[in-house]
DNA sequence: CCTCGCGAACGAACAGTGTTCGTGTCAAGT
DNA sequence: ACTTGACACGAACACTGTTCGTTCGCGAGG
């Protein structure tokens, strides 16, 4: 009987091989480190160490740090449910996409701030532009209107996000991805108007009303200020 | 006849002392150097190279870096020109307003980012909170819906001008201060949107809307949105 | 089978960031 | 004279995005 003798290949005594690096690994790595850190805190050195490799691999696979976070904004806006155009709630219809766009930096903190002065060039992106588009002028928005709504809503949505976003950092108090306490910033701020004696009358006057409300009182205003206004000056723009 | 000999003083071989540093001198430093390069490249080296000293230096005068932050927006905030109540013209008023905020940060470039998320804290930025509270209320809108105007304008415009700093800075072919060009984006992203094919209908059928009008169409857009919004919602909030 | 070319992988290094720590100097007060 | 507090600031820390140069692996072609 003769016995075969196994000998090591080149390889025998390596670990089982890495996994091929992907753009879309290194947006699901950029994904949880965000969920975990923040996306202020990932960067091709953290997110070579969750991929166990080293950063340059990452260049490989995109050109820079701006074109991972066109990947991993679009992967978040690819999540928005869009519904089907309803005439006659066109209005409730476009409120509820903001919320659902803003819910979705909410529950990805950080990635508000890398979605500012995002044109969508992306397959997620894009089809949140096209429900959007299409909700408008269903609901008798003219085209130009709408184009130009487009804008202006990722415009507000991005900026309450991102200053949710500087405001959770600074307070380093509330979990990722929570709403700020903004009933604290703003006591902050009634002491600090109420100290300022003569020099600003109005503020002081209405330092109840300046103070008052949370984050998501202050968003839904904005929504009926911007819904309300569209649907009042869409005509002039045609 | 006796000859004074002068004996050099223990400094006679120093050059002129430097100037004390303080806040003024270093926001005057940020200033220049933001009008030159951008805020994005001021950093508290490029700042101390300025003044000629250390960066550990500005330690003793500012906090830290967003500090510093509040110390310029605030200069550039008092800058705002603000005009006396005008019951009668308060809707142009809050957008002339607006339009001297944006024109501004278009002046100051990169000051935007800074900008995001700050509450003003400091005199000049209070002084235009006050002014746009009592313009709104002169106008007859509502305590509450004023106090909550106040956010989302600075919002917006804010964001806006954010988002231009950030196509100036990736464009890289306008000067500091200038309008991005607008067109040129828009047909990248014509041509892009063109070549989606059945993906995207209504963004193909309405790429001349989606893409028509500069930086300035969109932004009085958006003013005539917000501003006849807040005429139209403001009786909600009381 | 062998060789070559290409793309991926990735360490080392570059140039930069905000900040802290430790030390020296100066001015004011005792 | 001595002490104390504030300012000034170099050295160093820990980190950032990115490039350059080298090696490796794979596939195609001879």
């Amino acid at each position: 009987m003769r016995v075969r003798v196994a000998l090591p290949s080149g390889r025998a005594d390596r670990v089982e091989p890495k996994a091929r690096l992907t753009v879309d690994r290194i947006v699901d790595a950029a994904m949880e480190l965000m969920k975990r850190e923040g996306y202020d805190n990932v960067s091709m050195r953290s997110l070579a160490r969750e991929l166990d490799t080293g950063p340059a691999s990452l260049y490989a696979h995109v050109a820079n740090k701006d074109e991972l976070d066109q990947y991993v904004i679009d992967r978040i806006s690819g999540m928005l449910e869009i519904p089907d155009p309803d005439p006659d709630r066109w209005q409730e219809q476009l409120k509820e996409l903001m919320r659902g766009m803003l819910q979705l930096f909410r529950e990805h903190p950080g990635s508000a701030r890398a979605a500012m002065g995002m044109i969508p060039t992306m397959e997620g992106g894009l089809r949140a532009a096209e429900g959007m588009m299409a909700i408008a002028i269903a609901g008798g928005v003219t085209p130009q209107a709408a184009a130009w709504f487009c804008d202006l809503s990722a415009a507000y949505v991005g900026a309450i996000a991102y200053e949710e976003s500087i405001w959770t950092a600074r307070e380093n108090s509330t979990a990722a991805g929570e709403q700020p306490d903004h009933a604290a910033i703003d006591e902050q701020l009634r002491t600090f108007v109420e100290g300022m004696g003569d020099r600003f009358p109005v503020l002081v006057r209405f330092a109840t009303e300046l103070t008052a409300g949370g984050g998501d009182d202050r968003f839904e205003f904005g929504l009926d200020v911007l819904i309300s206004g569209l649907a009042a000056v869409s005509k002039r723009y045609s």
